[in-house]
DNA sequence: TATATCATACCAACCAGTCGGTATATAATA
DNA sequence: TATTATATACCGACTGGTTGGTATGATATA
């Protein structure tokens, strides 16, 4: 109680703006309502956070970390076969957008549409993330590459965000449509096309 | 002058709204902005529409049925093949957004992302959108399967879908990164995908 | 004159952020 | 042990500025 409690009330007001922002943007989102939502004052938000800004990007980096660590630490990656790990690493996604973890869609794109235009080092941050995202996909399709198709000439990095964009622009029909089916077609979709590349 | 000048003011309201919205999104960009940027004054701005949203669904409209008559109105239009409707219209996608028309994205896929949790009449019209353009492009890609792969048992629902999903997906990264490379690069991996579904 | 077009002044609500203060806990000191 | 000091956690009233929208009036056109 003491000592757990101190950590608590940070994470609930990054909770809160996780959710707020996922579903209304950063703009949209007011501190009150966060503050209201993680059932704090205004007082101590501000006892945690720089603003408004400050609280967005650590709420970004979190959900990132988070992401990479679950990823990471997930069984399929110890598969031995690199094109196993390719196809475990599409599963897993779709696995993961049909739970209701990420069931209102990607910070990282949602921050990306509104921000780039207006905040300068929240785009350059954004752009970082889909970098190490997109570097990290990159690295398992490589070695698939290099052991199933290793005479074929498609190019391992655009392949990589093509798979991003492919997820980010699903999660947006599907915010439109109340319905996560289409992020689970659109990434069936993409993993045929992988089936195609890589002769299966 | 005179009888000119009339029609383009409203046009000049649509035109700044539509340029600041996709930059900034719907909440971030203010009435008052609008107005600097179509040289009027408020109460010109509430003449002619009865308030933001009001002028944020007229913009989508006019954007839409515009793109909808420049898709119709191509060249491509009348190849007799429909294998190569289906790829004329991809190309011509991939040159509408490398030119400075859609430089910076697309307005529907702002609105859906930016207001399906806080304005549900928006998100219906969203979704509706979004439907006419994934029909007008099943209905080539029927034609094209029926020709090309009768036996294929790929929906062509789901894969016109899927390629709105690649496109509005790459359209956020591309403004992360101030390039709209990835969407070409993106939707060459689609084409690369319908090829492997059609045997080319 | 009647109507459409546009301008100016204004308002109530809301917003991010500030500020002075309280409560609690640990630690240093006497 | 009692007391003082210091730091962290938290509160809520307040502020200066912004926002969407209104009220009213001027001008032009038909």
């Amino acid at each position: 109680m003491t000592k757990s409690d101190k950590p608590v009330t940070k994470e609930r007001l990054l909770d809160a703006a996780h959710h707020l922002m996922l579903a209304k943007g950063f703009t949209a989102t007011t501190v009150e309502q966060i503050c209201t939502s993680a059932e704090v004052t205004k007082g101590c938000f501000f006892h945690y956070f720089k603003g408004k800004e400050d609280l967005a990007r650590a709420t970004l980096e979190r959900v990132f970390e988070y992401k990479s660590r679950t990823l990471a630490e997930a069984p399929y990656r110890s598969l031995p076969d690199p094109l196993d790990r390719v196809y475990g690493y599409v599963d897993l996604v779709i696995e993961m957008s049909q739970s209701n973890i990420a069931q209102q869609g990607c910070l990282l794109g949602n921050f990306a549409m509104e921000l780039s235009d207006t905040h300068e080092d929240m785009r350059v941050t954004c752009a970082n993330f889909f970098m190490k995202w997109t570097e990290s996909f990159q690295a398992d399709l490589d070695q698939a590459k290099a052991q199933e198709a290793p005479e074929a000439n498609f190019d391992t990095l655009s392949l990589a965000e093509h798979f991003i964009a492919v997820l980010e622009g699903a999660f947006i029909l599907a915010k439109s449509r109340r319905d996560m089916k289409v992020v689970k077609e659109s990434l069936l979709h993409f993993k045929g096309y992988l089936r195609s590349l890589f002769g299966k």
